[in-house]
DNA sequence: CGTCTATTTGAATGTACTCAAAAGCGGTGG
DNA sequence: CCACCGCTTTTGAGTACATTCAAATAGACG
């Protein structure tokens, strides 16, 4: 269980962990399991946990006054869910994350986070790495969001991550692209009637 | 000159800097000015500095086939310029970045960066902080993107970032929201009319 | 098999875009 | 100081693309 971890911190940091180390990371980091629909976070609340994905899904998103729902953030196995701007500043969400499929999450506060930092060198490498990794993503995002048509955005998400297409139902790749369920319909059949 | 990069520093870290260390900065940072329209980077050329801006503004926008212009980032005094997946990466940048108007900036080099990391916690401290925040902004304008109307964005824009408003020209302004210039005149003039 | 949810399709509406032209504004040179 | 030029902003008309609402079809699960 704690194996994807260990992975996903050297593979990041690209710097070995001692098993001393790695009992500082167990005793951080507690497991807990989500059932399809459960909620990890709720509007309004304090993200007080990041949660490292070791099997199964979940979403971000956030309702609107038309009661609209926004993905901003799909993840599997290997990704971290929890709502950055919350953990990092304890301050109340505007999202929810539920689980889409039934989730098992390794749990960890910003706390024990900091204090990681200071004690395993990977772990701190990890987190400089995950954080300009993330920024990188997020401006390639915004670029595609702010200069593509939602056909192409359908397109680049197919490149970047086929992985969430085949995870996630359609209705939840329309939201996170920012489109409606019935266009996302409508582009999917225009690409394949036109591939012939 | 040097000033308001120390108190940036300062600012940014919550962490006061010798005069040694400043010295250190000092080495690592060049000066240089741009005049309105010149070029500080250019697309598929590798973004080598990253520029503080002491005075001026810049813009950092991708020129697609049809030849429009998409303005992912504005920046003026006080903020950072330059193409952060090329500069971390060293890979050929999709962007270009150019002066609005003239503009006096200091450069650094992502070597430099990394040394000062190591030798000035305060430098350390900032970078973790930007990074941070800056990864936050982005999310917040990613979801923005998503689940809100042009008009919308527009409000959020001002309320965020009025001096942008200010200090741009309205073309700009529309191409940083992924509207039209026309567009965005019709919003302002609804906004206006909406008031009375 | 039946129920519930997701996806597809259709028709009408709305929002933003394109293209074209007019108006406004700022700076320069006579 | 004014007239002119270039650039930005505004306005208008027609078009394209995505949305809404409603209904039909298809899949998944018990």
């Amino acid at each position: 269980m704690y194996n994807s971890l260990r992975n996903y911190i050297t593979e990041y940091s690209s710097i070995d962990i001692t098993d001393e180390e790695f009992t500082l990371i167990l005793d951080a980091f507690k497991p807990k399991r989500f059932r399809k629909r459960q909620y990890f976070l709720q509007e309004g609340d304090v993200c007080k946990y990041t949660g490292f994905i070791v099997k199964g899904s979940m979403r971000q998103y956030s309702v609107d006054q038309s009661g609209n729902e926004h993905i901003v953030k799909l993840c599997i196995e290997n990704w971290w869910a929890g709502d950055y701007e919350s953990f990092v500043m304890l301050t109340p969400s505007k999202y929810n994350i539920d689980a889409v499929e039934d989730t098992e999450l390794l749990l960890v506060t910003n706390e024990s986070i900091q204090e990681l930092r200071s004690l395993v060198p990977a772990v701190n490498r990890m987190i400089q790495v995950m954080d300009q990794r993330g920024m990188i993503a997020g401006q390639r995002r915004m670029h595609a969001s702010i200069s593509l048509s939602a056909e192409e955005r359908y397109l680049e998400l197919e490149n970047t991550y086929p992985a969430l297409l085949q995870r996630f139902p359609q209705t939840m790749i329309a939201s996170y692209l920012g489109i409606t369920p019935e266009t996302l319909s409508r582009i999917r059949k225009q690409l394949i009637t036109r591939l012939k």
